[in-house]
DNA sequence: CTGTATCCCGTCTGATACTG
DNA sequence: CAGTATCAGACGGGATACAG
């Protein structure tokens, strides 16, 4: 939760899903992270394991971002949360309301 | 995982497991929080429906934090994380090391 | 006992501009 | 293209003291 629970793992690792990706290509894919942001995500993720920075010597310059085994080891156990979270949304929401 | 994620909704969710606890009988049990962070964690949990709060009109006063269903039923997908956390802390603790 | 009131600091996040 | 540099604001969290 430390490491994933900030805000933007979570979609870098969503996004990450169907296959390795560049780094314009993730970030409009996610949407409204800035660069420093996003690049400050990627180095937390590839230091944790969860995925892998590759840099390919062309021009013009292009980085590859791939989830590692761990990090698709993660789809599973995050997805059962993310089912509990959108049964549960609505009643949250419900609750949040009769305090406003 | 906004909700949670902060540094103490978990462990109060896990004291919380074993039936209704009291104010000062939660923050020894959690340990190391200030009864101002205490408190905020309590009432956000309270506004999100994951558990009430009962004051008895007592002296000394006497309040209770019981977990609802909607708390009590997010214990399995956590459960399922904390699973993996632990299968997995080891290699993300080797990755990191690489990295110092 | 169960909090509230203040003050404070570090971190996270963002805006903007710039570079190899 | 894929970032880095710099500045700044907001917020979470903590220390300490005080109150009903």
């Amino acid at each position: 939760m430390d490491r994933i629970g900030d805000k933007w793992s979570m979609l870098v690792l969503l996004s990450l899903k169907g296959g390795p990706m560049r780094f314009t290509q993730l970030r409009s894919r996610i949407g409204g992270v800035t660069p420093k942001v996003l690049t400050q995500t990627l180095r937390a993720m590839e230091q944790d394991g969860l995925l892998t920075r590759e840099v390919f010597a062309e021009v013009p310059p292009r980085v590859e971002y791939t989830l590692t085994g761990l990090g698709r080891s993660l789809h599973g156990p995050l997805s059962v949360v993310a089912t509990w979270a959108e049964q549960n949304v609505a009643e949250i929401l419900r609750c949040r309301e009769k305090f406003s």
